[in-house]
DNA sequence: TTAGTATAATTGATATGACCACTTTAAATA
DNA sequence: TATTTAAAGTGGTCATATCAATTATACTAA
């Protein structure tokens, strides 16, 4: 039975499309003021709450931003728009950021530590190897090859630990984490300085570890990555510090 | 000219922020409900334009789904991404048990040592209750309880550390990890030494965290856990490698 | 009892009007 | 002319009422 499949969008979804298909097709060009709302609700013939709503899916998605007092403006639409919703969270979230990084501070740190312990010697002709694509690689002005470069380097310190759900963790948080370290190689990748810093840092880190010194090599990897959290050039928005009240958002 | 940092955030964007963080850290089960706009409204004690407005990026991020009639529902977004291959593995070979309680002392030393640092007024009489309610029902000879309780101050501290994905890994490591949990509470239950020694562990880390004292509660949280390993009754292989104090890990 | 149906309660969607807070503009003043 | 002040413009929040879809409940019939 063919039920015609009726798409009763609702008010909301309407206006959105509406106001997205305008923003694509160039009726509303980047930094545009968007109609004032009490104006935009005539044309629209909707309720402001509603127009409202759409408004708020839009700023979610990165099409327009907003001022108090000042208007609705059309944001420049190639914005890095992920696809992964957890990605596009973390990255719009400045505090996020610092959290991953302390994060992996504590698992790369711990990595780092066991494998200076533990790593065979297959292990560190591994490690030795990835070190040195990276570094060929390096500020080369690619910064996909280079974060997954970044990312070999470091999966292999994590097999050397030999601790398998560590491995595992790693592996998993750096798959999400890869589009972010991207991110933070091509802000810098003009940068001399901090290139330099970070390959220093990953030998450092490698010599440490294939010297058997734990205790240094969790330290490096520690501090290389304070150095990634502090070399972020920050087109950070309103740290809005958070705060209070609301709990008990769920049911049961 | 003093910048004076505005830190006036609206209404709207402190609702998704909220919601946003209990999404990513676990609070919620995937699929679950959120309470009804007319309740949450009271909870939040907001408009419930303002709550519809939040909820609408909610929707447009792919954080929630919404049912006209229905409800508003979380989607799985976060759904265990970091963890998901972990818990296999550990539901299906428990050999790893060992290994686990290195990842556990690197996670939850960390967790320790931010929550020493940040933990809220609120959060330390969280933490204050879970210990009362785990020396209650310690030694009574129910370990699947005892095991719950555990798991619930873990848990407090957790969240006092105030970073997100640390306690989302921690939350999903926890619940695969109970029923280990549960046996080594089983296989000692008897046993008066252990017993008291683990309560008078917990209480030294609450205290050390309530002191603020960061690198002493780190350092409580890992011998914590090398006393657990070291009490397992049972067969495994003595892992001798190191047990060695964490003392001067970082400088920080 | 069981299945189906009709009714009521719940819940999200929309609309309207008012008021607040910030911004911009324009008038008034020095 | 430059600065200050007042007013208008505009987004943000709140409160209330109503519509529309879903879910829960009670009732009827087999």
């Amino acid at each position: 039975m063919s039920i015609s499949r009726i798409h009763t969008l609702n008010v909301t979804d309407a206006i959105v499309k509406k106001i997205e298909s305008m923003i694509v097709d160039g009726t509303y060009i980047p930094g545009q003021a968007l109609l004032p709302e009490r104006q935009l609700v005539k044309e629209l013939k909707v309720s402001r709450a509603s127009l409202r709503t759409a408004l708020s899916a839009l700023k979610a998605n990165g099409l327009i931003r907003s001022r108090q007092g000042g208007g609705h403006y059309v944001c420049d639409v190639a914005k890095n728009t992920f696809t992964d919703p957890l990605l596009n969270l973390i990255n719009r979230n400045i505090d996020f950021k610092f959290q991953v990084i302390e994060l992996r501070q504590s698992l790369e740190g711990t990595a780092a530590f066991y494998a200076a312990q533990r790593a065979t010697e297959q292990d560190k002709i591994t490690i030795q190897a990835r070190l040195e694509d990276l570094q060929k690689i390096a500020g080369k002005n690619s910064p996909k090859e280079e974060a997954e470069a970044d990312l070999e380097l470091h999966l292999a310190i994590a097999n050397a630990a030999h601790n398998t759900p560590l491995t595992l963790l790693i592996r998993n948080v750096y798959t999400v984490l890869i589009k972010l370290i991207e991110e933070h190689l091509s802000q810098n990748q003009h940068d001399e300085t901090i290139n330099n810093q970070l390959q220093i840092q990953h030998s450092e880190l490698v010599e440490a570890i294939f010297l058997g010194d734990g205790v240094r090599a969790r330290q490096i990897a520690y501090d290389h990555l304070s150095y990634v959290r502090d070399s972020f050039g920050d087109s950070c928005f309103t740290d809005n510090q958070n705060s209070e009240p609301l709990e008990n958002l769920f049911d049961q």
